[in-house]
DNA sequence: ATACCGATTAACT
DNA sequence: GTTAATCGGTATA
């Protein structure tokens, strides 16, 4: 079952964010639909947050749609080479953003490993916001679709992750936003694999 | 019109 | 540990 609505509008984006760890995340793309349990997340903030895109109220056509009702996805192009995938939430007009930094491949895995060009998959393939996006498939023009339809969508994994198995650290790459750098909004899911470390 | 830069990654030394 | 790759968004003029 997809999750509902009332998930994405709430205003706690950091549980949201907690919430989103052991959820599966699908993409069908030209109709090859991947899969993949999210391990790693990060909350952004909006308009207080100085690591946000929306930072003091900023409101650009990239921007706009972080600002929409709790649902849709934000995709932008980071360095010119990576999607960057991110839950809107919230309510509309409050520019509340999860990013997606992290999945265990799970539905047709060897087309994500294939999109990924790997010869042969590792633990950390799949921990990287740009390395989610190529193998899910996930690229720019789906930026502002609702994940209740059929190109990207959210559902309920079969387990529910332990609040013992979340570990909560700072951001990554978000040296630029000062103080903010330093709050602790990344969490990522523990399921005996090595986090992600820059 | 032009300049600058990044919520990263892979391939180096 | 260091650095090249690469382009849409954004600011400035």
């Amino acid at each position: 079952m997809k999750l509902p609505e009332t998930f994405y509008t709430r205003a706690d984006t950091l549980t949201i964010a907690k919430e989103l760890l052991g959820k599966i995340l699908y993409c069908n793309s030209s109709g090859r639909i991947t899969s993949g349990i999210i391990v790693e997340t990060e909350a952004y903030l909006g308009i207080e947050d100085r690591a946000s895109h929306a930072f003091g109220g900023k409101y650009t056509s990239r921007t706009a749609v972080m600002y929409s009702k709790g649902g849709v996805a934000y995709v932008y192009r980071c360095y010119g080479i990576h999607n960057l995938f991110n839950v809107v939430t919230h309510e509309e007009g409050t520019p509340h953003a999860v990013l997606i930094r992290g999945i265990e491949p799970l539905d047709n895995t060897p087309l994500m490993v294939e999109r990924r060009g790997l010869r042969q998959p590792a633990k950390n393939s799949f921990i990287g916001p740009g390395k989610v996006t190529q193998a899910l498939g996930i690229t720019l023009d789906m930026t502002g679709i609702s994940l209740r339809g059929d190109i990207v969508w959210i559902e309920e994994g079969s387990e529910t992750a332990d609040i013992q198995q979340v570990l909560t650290t700072p951001r990554i790459g978000v040296g630029y936003a000062g103080k903010d750098a330093l709050l602790p909004f990344r969490f990522v899911l523990d399921r005996n694999q090595t986090p992600y470390q820059p």
